[in-house]
DNA sequence: AGCACGCCGACT
DNA sequence: GTCGGCGTGCTC
């Protein structure tokens, strides 16, 4: 069979595929899976062979390939893997695949096309290159070894090397058995002996590792432990710190199979690793693990439907299972495996401390009482705060006038050394007024506490004492927050070293975690309470506690939190159940921004009714909630069953191809 | 997405 | 009289 036409996914927000001539020279060696250059209306792309095909679409000037890229070509399975994606997140087919395209710079076109073998002029040179008997990528060789042309141009023609055309074959490794894994482990100590345990089980079975950690901090760590311990491995060590060379190079690397260990953060899922059958997961409700555009696909998940479709074993390793890793425990999806756990004597005691009324400050006596006795035993104590900034909102004392963010209708965040307000959905920054813009009244004032407010509030409480606020923006900046004796921030607080270390941690307000619009908070603040009870204080030299400040009556809805998973769990996984929501069913919605009210309305209810048609159940089109573009957006969400995935990727493709050129912004997103 | 083509306002 | 705004259409 001689395939004339190549049908290509290309990097482009449309749920179709281009057809491409493929060149005489390019015959036989373009295939599916393949990566190759095209022209697509005056710009260069790269995009991935999906189909081979006889006839040309009719009725269009088709244009040809320009090049192969000189990478191997995605197996039948990753293939299939990337479309599955496709189909889970109603992403075009092309969008999913860019993920798991290289970046080739101009430069490297060549060489990486090239290999390079030992020559049969075996001259007893000054030096040796230990080339194995199949050759190396000569991109790889000239990493290895340098890049010296001229030196290695006189080798090849003095037939001390041997350099050919790399012709690079498909290879494909399917493991039979699907067998995946839940460990619960919390401290770096005993994730270091769990790793210790599990690369020597890995050499002994002669398998390789994906190792994918949520940020940096903890793969740069884990890196120089496992490097230090087990010196003889191929380690590949790959993140978005990578300049393109390095990138590349791990690229070709886990090609080849040239590895043992690929530690990495989200971005390495991507890479072409070759024999892979152990992917293990860190922590993979860290935000780190997500993408931070829609459709926010994860790590986890991601790794999950490779698994489902190329076999071997996802590991993944938390402290407490989250609310869809505990019902996947439960319908035997993933095993519990069991790890010694130095486990620490008992978790630290939980005090409910109510306050009638706030006024100013929400500082209650006893846990003053408890801070002062804290910092009279040299202790350290954290304060954790939900809200950002300095106050969650501003306002006018005289008309109850309060600043709202015009795009996203929710309140502007307050920010007193700037005097700004910034919207903490989209970003957008204001600066405030003199005077109320709607009374012209003299005072305006902050509602709510925000982490700089408590920061200050703490200050003055306790005045002889260093107190430092962590809020996320300064990340970077104050490195060492670990010498004051009073830290007061927000979720960032809880990395292990902070909470180790200290022998008090206090939750500033419940009720500002409890009455959050979003569905995953309550599981989110479980998780982060599960947390600080396995962490605090670990290394603190004073027993740790717990104090929880909120309001009066609160006191039972607390207690919820402070059961096991398997009784915190059931409910809310009922509830789900009964609403058709993960990880149940999947629930998608598909958001539009209108500039034509009318008109765009009638767009919405159309996709709605040709969904129904196929009987999937939509509802809306509501005002769309959370996420920008609040007032002048709405949306639709759809429930179905995994198994009806690609019949609604189906519909929301045609949709969009049909539809979806018309003026206006859309956003999908997807959970499951 | 990106880019060209097209039709209306303030400018050397 | 032109530069350039972004609304609209199209991409093998």
């Amino acid at each position: 069979m001689n395939a004339h036409f190549a049908l290509l996914a290309l990097p482009l927000p449309l749920f179709s595929e281009f057809s491409y001539l493929i060149p005489p020279s390019l015959a036989g060696k373009i295939q599916v899976g393949s990566l190759v250059e095209v022209e697509f209306k005056n710009r260069r792309l790269l995009g991935w062979v999906v189909a081979l095909q006889e006839e040309s679409p009719p009725g269009l000037e088709i244009k040809e390939i320009l090049r192969l890229a000189p990478v191997a070509p995605l197996s039948a399975g990753g293939l299939l893997w990337t479309k599955i994606l496709s189909q889970l997140y109603l992403t075009p087919w092309g969008m999913m695949l860019s993920f798991f395209t290289p970046a080739l710079l101009p430069s490297f076109w060549d060489s990486a096309g090239k290999r390079v073998f030992s020559g049969s002029h075996t001259e007893a040179s000054e030096e040796s290159f230990s080339i194995p008997p199949q050759g190396m990528n000569f991109f790889v060789f000239q990493e290895k070894f340098g890049r010296k042309k001229k030196k290695w141009e006189k080798l090849i023609k003095n037939g001390v090397l041997r350099r050919e055309e790399e012709t690079l074959e498909v290879a494909e490794t399917t493991y039979p058995r699907k067998d995946s894994g839940w460990w619960s482990i919390a401290t770096r100590k005993e994730r270091e002996s769990f790793l210790l345990s599990f690369v020597e089980k890995m050499q002994e079975e002669n398998r390789k590792a994906l190792l994918v950690f949520p940020d940096f901090r903890a793969l740069d760590y884990f890196t120089s432990f496992v490097e230090n311990q087990f010196p003889q491995l191929r380690v590949i060590k790959y993140d978005s710190r990578l300049a393109s060379r390095r990138r590349f190079l791990a690229y070709k690397l886990a090609e080849e199979g040239d590895f043992d260990l690929i530690l990495g953060t989200r971005g390495s899922i991507f890479l072409p690793a070759r024999d892979l059958y152990y992917h293990v997961v860190f922590d993979p409700e860290d935000k780190g693990h997500y993408s931070d555009r829609p459709p926010f696909h994860d790590t986890f998940r991601l790794l999950h439907e490779k698994v489902k479709i190329k076999g071997g074993s996802l590991e993944v390793v938390g402290i407490t299972p989250s609310l869809s890793m505990y019902h996947f425990l439960s319908t035997q999806e993933f095993r519990k495996r069991d790890f010694p756990v130095l486990s620490r004597a008992s978790a630290p005691p939980v005090n409910l401390i109510s306050y009638e009324k706030k006024w100013g400050s929400s500082l209650t006596f006893s846990v003053r009482k408890a801070i002062l006795q804290v910092l009279n035993e040299k202790g350290r104590v954290l304060i954790w705060v939900q809200k950002r900034g300095y106050t969650p909102a501003l306002g006018c004392r005289d008309c109850g006038f309060y600043y709202v963010c015009p795009h996203c209708g929710v309140a502007f965040r307050y920010y007193k050394e700037t005097r700004s307000l910034i919207c903490p959905l989209c970003g957008k920054k204001e600066e405030i007024d003199l005077f109320c813009p709607r009374c012209g009244g003299v005072w305006l004032e902050g509602w709510g506490e925000g982490v700089e407010k408590v920061g200050e509030e703490m200050k003055k409480a306790f005045s002889h004492q260093q107190v430092v606020v962590i809020d996320s923006e300064k990340e970077g900046e104050a490195e060492e927050p670990l010498s004051s004796s009073i830290l007061v921030g927000t979720s960032l607080l809880l990395r292990e070293e902070i909470l180790q270390g200290a022998s008090l941690l206090v939750i500033w307000s419940l009720e500002d975690w409890l009455y959050l619009p979003d569905i995953n908070a309550k599981e989110e603040f479980y998780l982060s309470l599960q947390r600080i009870q396995a962490l605090l204080g670990l290394a603190s030299p004073v027993p740790p506690r717990i104090f929880i400040q909120g309001r009066k009556g609160m006191e039972k809805e607390m207690s919820q939190f402070l059961q096991p998973p398997r009784d915190f769990y059931p409910p809310l996984l009922e509830k789900r159940k009964i609403l058709g929501y993960p990880p149940y069913e999947v629930l998608a919605r598909v958001v539009k921004r209108y500039r034509n009210r009318g008109k765009d309305e009638l767009v919405l209810r159309k996709l709605k009714s040709s969904l129904e048609e196929k009987g999937i159940e939509v509802g809306g089109p509501f005002p769309a909630q959370g996420r920008k573009w609040g007032e002048e957006s709405e949306e639709i969400t759809i429930h179905y069953t995994r198994e009806r995935a690609e019949e609604v990727f189906n519909v929301v493709s045609q949709f969009f191809s049909r539809e979806g050129k018309r003026k206006g912004e859309w956003r999908i997103e997807v959970e499951f």
